[in-house]
DNA sequence: AGAAATTTGTCCGTATGTATC
DNA sequence: AGATACATACGGACAAATTTC
């Protein structure tokens, strides 16, 4: 098979699905994801192109990936080993939206949002600043 | 060769080199990068290798990248065919840093940093609406 | 207008490195 | 130590957007 990707691309469609299962519990909040091998035999899709779904997941805050470990769905504080030096470069927290943010997701002024901070770095000294804000997951 | 990654990763390697040329006005704000095939012979690496590095950059908010034309460097606001449609959905603006960011940065409170909100979208629907902070580019 | 060239986007298959179990 | 799983890297092929002729 060649590469059509008429309309959407697979990996967007893949991204799609598995969103899907995670909302709606099939895949439950800190559950593991099927392996990207496992994802690549039941999508039929090589796992250069799960992996690439996943960066999208990974990307909209949905899930946290780990060397050796796996993916985990809706990690939203990766309750595993932290033990371990807990995860130092990101946060989360409650906040009220403001006008601007009210804005774009539809909602009143003062609605709580969840807000991810993390923080990128170069060679040590901090990068950029990055906040994801979200609507709180229903469910 | 193999695979050899030991330390840090090739497109990691990579990603910093194009960083400092952007910083240090090699590459000029606005400037398009050199295509991803010379980037390619001249780092000795695969163009996939190459996209990953870019990818670190475009995270960074060092480069923007339009299908079939480039990357430029810095496009802060890529003044390019703007009589199009310009995309609303990223914006670009000074703010004052409040004390966590200062923080974080290791600057006075107030200090003005460069805020650029982007906003992701699941089928038309806002998805995420992501703020990077980043000190004002200095030179 | 249309065709060709250029450049980024997507996808595959494979191989090897590295972290975890 | 071995098995499992994610990370990095290569090379090739074709799709899609843009520019150039």
């Amino acid at each position: 098979m060649p590469t059509p990707h008429y309309g959407q691309p697979r990996y967007r469609v893949i991204a799609d699905e598995l969103k899907h299962r995670i909302e709606s519990g099939a895949i439950p909040p800190g559950a593991l994801l099927p392996t990207e091998s496992a994802l690549g035999a039941e999508f039929r899709a090589s796992r250069g192109t799960i992996r690439q779904a996943i960066a999208v997941l990974r990307d909209a805050c949905l899930v946290a990936t780990e060397h050796g470990r796996g993916t985990y769905a809706n990690a939203l504080s990766h309750e595993r080993g932290l033990d371990k030096r807990a995860a130092p470069e990101t946060r989360q927290r409650q906040v009220a939206a403001d006008p601007e943010l009210a804005a774009l997701f539809g909602v009143e002024i003062g609605t709580t949002l969840i807000e991810r901070e993390s923080v990128t770095r170069w060679n040590g000294a901090v990068g950029n600043v990055i906040r994801v804000y979200r609507l709180p997951e229903i469910r």
